[in-house]
DNA sequence: GACTTTTCTGGACGACTGTCAAGATTTTTG
DNA sequence: CAAAAATCTTGACAGTCGTCCAGAAAAGTC
């Protein structure tokens, strides 16, 4: 049996990349479910087609393979957000439009994103996760400053905060709406994408 | 040995609520530390002067630990905000006292308001927490409610956005703000009180 | 076909977990 | 001081955890 480093590095990379793909669907999904504190090995496997013991056939430790899931997750997340930059002729059709986007993924990925924010906290205690994860949150923060200037170009007003603030006030508005929707709150996308629409319009005057 | 419930309600209640409080407090410690995924009770126990049976004399099990320590968490916390509102006479005044007050609590007590963050997050996934978090959140949403409509007062412009677009706003920003202190960015904090300044100014024009 | 390599299984390990209870220790009570 | 009650320690329990490994199964090679 090779090193893990070496089968990376062999003939058919594409397979043995597609299982690991694939094991590191299972655990996202494992862990979307579950949260970090209460996902193992086992249970993931679970959620796979293999037994447990094939995790350490593909992947070093458990360190990397929630490493690899977090990457993943990065791939699905700035594709899923990219989708809103859209193509807005106007500033209100944009606005509406980044309002509606934010509202419908708090609706059908509430899961995805519960898991983002419980990774972004354990990067806070676990040093392994953070790069992976400020990675990640900046590619966020970019999206988000694409969006706010975007809006600002088409509406000709100026921007009153820069890229990291912008990031951080819509962050903690959907972060909010999360909490409320996961809650059982029926109306909280509804009140987000409200609340998005009003401070987007607040930021550019 | 009485049961649990009789012991809280006997004649010598402060005692007893006082190593309730005692133990919480070493749990509180541990939990800011570690982080829930990794906080164990025999860590905890080792963090006080006692054994780690003794969790189970003054505790059902765990989670009512845990909840006894986000309970005791929200009185610190009420009580280090509340201090913020302070007595500003100007709006100005205000404004700059918060986002200095902001700053210093992102500096000062970094580790607890990761382990709130921890916490809240958890409750997405463990029932059992959900009822003492959003009772905290709510609270703290009434902290910043005062804050923001005292501001509008003060300065006698209206407010743009409602009390919980205003919480979810200002909390994105503190949270955005502890993760680049915690990652090592040294004027995190910095930012951040001129970030608080800024948006506070935003959103009543 | 046989032989080699890759892939996967299932069990084992030591360490750690929450929980519990028997008994030692301390404090309170009469 | 002695009896009783409260408090604390210690060790044990049944699970679960990440990790590892011997060998079965499958795939590839000649």
């Amino acid at each position: 049996m090779p090193q893990v480093e070496d089968r990376i590095s062999r003939r058919q990379v594409d397979k043995f990349a597609e299982r690991r793909t694939q094991l590191a669907a299972a655990a996202l999904q494992t862990l979307s479910e579950l949260g970090y504190a209460r996902t193992s090995l086992r249970e993931i496997a679970q959620n796979s087609e293999f037994s447990h013991g094939v995790l350490h056939y593909y992947f070093r430790d458990k360190v990397e393979l929630i490493t690899h899931c977090v990457r993943q997750y990065k791939a699905e997340c700035v594709k899923r957000y990219d989708e809103i930059v859209a193509d807005a002729k106007t500033a209100d059709e944009l606005r509406k439009g980044f309002g509606a986007a934010m509202a419908g993924t708090l609706r059908e990925d509430a899961t995805l994103h519960r898991l983002w924010y419980d990774l972004r906290n354990q990067s806070l205690f676990e040093e392994a996760f953070r790069v992976d994860v400020l990675d990640i949150d900046q590619s966020l923060e970019r999206m988000i400053w694409r969006i706010v200037s975007r809006y600002s170009e088409l509406s000709g007003l100026p921007l009153a905060v820069g890229s990291g603030t912008a990031y951080g006030v819509f962050d903690g508005l959907f972060q909010q709406g999360l909490l409320r929707h996961l809650s059982g709150i029926e109306d909280a996308a509804d009140e987000l994408q409200a609340s998005v629409e009003l401070v987007l319009g607040q930021l550019a005057r």
